[in-house]
DNA sequence: CTGTATACGTACCGATCGGTACGCCCGTCA
DNA sequence: TGACGGGCGTACCGATCGGTACGTATACAG
């Protein structure tokens, strides 16, 4: 009869907050790393279960499909967005333009970084352009979301055409996403910033808008 | 002895410009089409080569790999970019602001249509973050000079800081490329020309540069 | 008619893809 | 102690992936 110590150990140490003992807090949290790395369709199911020390039925026990895993990565990537973009919003109550200047500066930091990889969301429906994809549906709704999000702080600004201002907003920090990853550490994104604050002051209509 | 009438004719008719006869021509057009629409990863040589008509062998003696032929797709894709914008270039001489509106406002167009899947160098550089993978280096290639261009346009105009209008000016592209395929018809795409013109305006040092 | 180079297709390779049928282990509660 | 159910792994599936060894048809030169 073996020695049953000499049996590999199933249960892992009494979770960790790194290593999460379920299988698929493990699952989910190789697959965010390995998704948002190296992008989704780079990535197989084989890599991920093994990465994170599981088997494949355990990854579809919780997850019907690799497309639905993806999904999930990405409602996670959208609840750790908000609560990123609402830190900022948090530390300056009533003041949507320092708000918007605080979350934009941290973007430019953390977009000249080397090997930064831009936002998941983004990177999600460059990847999946079929638009039933679930996991493109996510990333959708996410900046669908952000888009009603900047058009009312643009609103709260007193800018003359809002709509145009918050979609301007938009496409800086979609800019930023993708040129980060494109250009690292000298990039374009580090003008994020100073560019949005001065489209801001050009839109705030103190001079007749133009037309 | 069959009649030689009945065999499959392997030589297809006379070179129309639609239907390309040599097969590595048919191969780059038809891998285009499917590159840019599908994304490459998502693209099997498989699909390339039966959607062309003609086989395997065929793309490998032309490319060597399927990785190459992706850098091949893109070199291409580079070219029409840059007839693409030397004709709003052309169509203005001596008048950069005019030159890049005539660019932001065709670009603004074809990024509202339905299905429009933004710019195939971006995608692919989103699709491959390896830093040595050939198609990622003709994509970042084609930026890098973009970025240059578009500074060089923004010294031309007399703005007072050009490195960071030339680096906005490029994130406002880049955000219209891919909020273009997030949004479909009524994306914030459609802000660009506006957006880029205030920016422009409010970067040209009538008032003093804000310091 | 023959040699040769060009241009292409047939048929196959091992590896990896996403996904699953089935069984074992272990803690819980009777 | 025994029945049970949740949680997990072993071993496998057909399909498709990128890539290749080898044969064949045709045009042209001699």
């Amino acid at each position: 009869m073996p020695d049953k110590a000499n049996v590999k150990s199933r249960r892992a140490p009494p979770a960790s907050a790194e290593r999460p003992t379920r299988a698929v807090d493990r699952i989910r949290q190789t697959a965010r790393e390995l998704f948002y790395r190296e992008g989704i369709r780079a990535v197989g199911v084989e890599e991920i279960v093994s990465r994170a020390g599981v088997t494949k039925p355990s990854l579809y026990r919780s997850f019907s499909s690799k497309d639905e895993l993806a999904a999930a990565y990405l409602r996670d990537y959208d609840a750790e967005f908000w609560r990123y973009f609402d830190e900022a919003v948090a530390a300056h109550p009533g003041k949507p333009r320092a708000q918007l200047l605080q979350f934009l500066e941290r973007l430019a930091r953390r977009a000249l970084v080397a090997n930064y990889r831009g936002c998941g969301l983004t990177n999600a429906a460059v990847e999946y352009p079929e638009a039933d994809h679930p996991a493109r549906r996510v990333a959708e709704a996410n900046k669908r979301e952000l888009r009603r999000r900047l058009v009312g702080m643009a609103t709260e600004m007193g800018a003359a055409a809002p709509a145009v201002l918050g979609d301007g907003l938009l496409l800086l920090i979609e800019g930023a996403y993708v040129s980060g990853q494109l250009f690292g550490e000298g990039g374009p994104a580090g003008a994020l910033p100073e560019v949005a604050d001065r489209l801001i002051e050009a839109s705030l209509g103190r001079k007749p808008a133009r037309r």
